[in-house]
DNA sequence: TTCAATTTGTGATGTATATCACGGCGCACT
DNA sequence: AGTGCGCCGTGATATACATCACAAATTGAA
């Protein structure tokens, strides 16, 4: 468990074992069932979380209801409601679990207080923090740019994987399409 | 111009002349006219800038050879196509200027001098990005929520200067609907 | 194991938006 | 002072996608 998070962030820097101990100490580990609520719209967001073992949708309601999935979270994926998060406010998004999960959380005082004592991680977030924007870059651009189908054919070859672990209600909330609509271009 | 650049790091991390005039010393002044490319797709991509005045566009043109508009850069505001500039790759996307525009072009080797030496930038970097990550993720969040003419508003009332410096044409592609039907909205 | 709830496919129809086509208007460049 | 070209509006038509409705298949909780 604590290894995932070692070997994670050690992609980016390498760390001794003083160090990660520290690391380690700052950070909560927390278990959740399927369905189960991490965070909900309208309350406080007091982590980030680490994700150790699982799968976790982020989402957005909008005022008729409907649902709309901003990020899915796996393994060794980093998830929050960043704005409410580092804003200290309250969460305009809902963090939930598709699959029973396990995850490290991490406060905003101890984000900081990582990145003040170990130098390293500063360089380690800004990458993450990089590689998070321009991922969102990219969907930005496929959404402008490719049709639903389009959309839908993209992301069953980038991520095959996740077509065995979500409903395709889900997907389709993700690729911003009607569940019916989706449902057509598989056959 | 070099006060621009200053007081926009200060706005998260003082600092002191000295600190100040070795970030300086790792920018490059750069003058583009109207229209002028500042960067073209498939060129590598050696600067990320930070635009003192004028007003870019950033864009992506897709195979059938429609220009779409990833993001607008107006003064104190960073731009590049940061996935080419941090992989050090090809560029995917072109960076335009939509008015005369003064940057201060940063190559990566100096931004991680930067990053290196004057600790405080680390500091300023994870924000800065932070900020970007969470600025794209709303933009996802209202392409996945709103309908063209929803966004249409909401983008005129958060953003009414916009409106005064950019055509329709160019409004159209930024929000992801095409000119004729964009035009339909304000009448 | 059973039964209710969720998931999925599919037809019929409605609607938002794209596309094509055209004309006028204004601005930049010579 | 033209003039050529990008900008903008608007009609007619096409199309991608949403919505509504329903039944079959699958799942999961008691």
């Amino acid at each position: 468990m604590q290894e995932k998070l070692r070997s994670h962030i050690e992609t980016i820097v390498p760390l001794t074992n003083d160090e990660f101990s520290f690391i380690l100490s700052l950070f909560t580990v927390k278990r959740f069932k399927r369905n189960e609520f991490i965070i909900q719209e309208g309350e406080s967001v007091r982590y980030a979380y680490f994700v150790v073992s699982g799968l976790l949708k982020l989402t957005y309601t909008d005022d008729s209801g409907r649902e709309h999935i901003v990020s899915f979270a796996m393994e060794e994926w980093w998830e929050s409601d960043f704005q409410a998060f580092f804003k200290q406010t309250k969460a305009s998004m809902s963090l939930q679990c598709l699959e029973d999960t396990i995850v490290l959380g991490l406060t905003l005082e101890n984000y900081e207080e990582m990145s003040l004592k170990v130098e390293k991680m500063r360089i380690f977030l800004i990458k993450m923090s990089n590689a998070g924007f321009i991922a969102s870059q990219q969907r930005i651009v496929s959404l402008l740019t490719n049709n639903a189908k389009e959309r839908y054919e993209k992301m069953l070859k980038s991520y095959p994987a996740l077509f065995q672990r979500v409903s395709k209600t889900q997907l389709a909330a993700y690729l911003g399409v009607s569940r019916e609509t989706l449902s057509r271009f598989s056959s």
